[in-house]
DNA sequence: TCGCACATGTAACGCGTTACATGATTAC
DNA sequence: GTAATCATGTAACGCGTTACATGTGCGA
């Protein structure tokens, strides 16, 4: 039996919302799951392959004569269990790799000013973060109230929410205790 | 000019609060900046070297005869201005991979028990990390008073202090709706 | 006709982790 | 004596990003 890494794993929980080409799981991701996991192209589409290749997954080529290239991928049952067993296990914690903290921690090391940019960038970047999560719980909540999968999204946009509204409060005081 | 990766600026932070051997580094990344940074032996020690053969750290065998070896590395002025002119940049946002977010976004393919155990570890997580963080915090105060370091430093725990609260009352807020 | 979005892929490179290799010292 | 901690390093492998390569369809 062949590892599977957390690629195809991603790629695998994306069909299982529904059938979808390379290009649209590439833009699922952006949209639904960027605030938490990304993928990159190099990795996507030799994932799908992999995927196909060993039955995880079938492909339908959907190009009308003349049209674009265009391969539909579908979850197979394989792929479903397979999908399953992985969602049962714990998640591994991996290591977090927060840059802008690591300069605040080395901030001794230059001047107060620089480092009050770094914060009111992260500010900045929370509260824009907080606009779209909110637009995205709305807009969630008006277009797939029936689906099985909107309490689960409801969940992960919340949490995206609480994290961005605790890094906007912790930036705010610390810019307010900066200007006194 | 060679070119320095996020791994030696760690380095070169570190160094910058006081000199130190590979192992201290190590120690230091762990416990101190553990919350938002890591590092890993096989990045470490070759890190090192090259910031030590490029003249940005200096090196120091400090074992005394019949001791075991001790490689004491000192940050340069060449290392102090190259850590100074990285901290002025703006941070680089990388992508984050939270695997126990995916695992809810898929949450509709298991078990609300599978979902429910989780986010019930994500909330021991939470309740552990602010524990180990509110310690620390109260730690430095005391140890670091003089020190130039420590707002830094405090704004950083409690950047990680709000993150967890914020995981915690993320995590209660859904667990107190599955009992219901 | 120019540029953008659609659409699929490969190659190269650097990053990051894990396991391995080695050996001294200290605490039980 | 044996396990844990101190201490330094290397090798192998897989992960992840970026840049590249190629081509279509559509709107301004």
């Amino acid at each position: 039996m062949i590892k599977l890494n957390k690629t195809h794993y991603a790629v695998l929980g994306m069909l299982s919302i529904c059938p979808m080409s390379g290009y649209n799981i590439r833009q699922m991701i952006k949209q639904s799951i960027g605030n938490f996991w990304s993928e990159s192209d190099g990795q996507l589409y030799p994932a799908l392959a992999l995927l196909n290749k060993h039955g995880y997954v079938t492909c339908k080529s959907a190009n009308k004569p003349g049209a674009r290239e265009n391969k539909i991928y579908t979850l197979t049952d394989k792929g479903k269990d397979e999908l399953r067993e992985w969602l049962a296990l714990t998640p591994e914690t991996h290591s977090v790799r927060n840059e802008a903290m690591l300069k605040l921690f080395f901030g001794a090391n230059t001047t107060p000013e620089i480092n009050f940019d770094h914060i009111e960038n992260l500010r900045y970047q929370a509260k824009a973060m907080l606009a779209q999560l909110t637009a995205m719980r709305k807009q969630l909540i008006s277009e797939e109230k029936d689906s099985a999968h909107l309490p689960y999204w409801l969940m992960c946009i919340d949490h995206g929410i609480q994290m961005n509204e605790a890094r906007l409060s912790w930036s705010e005081s610390i810019i307010n205790n900066f200007k006194k």
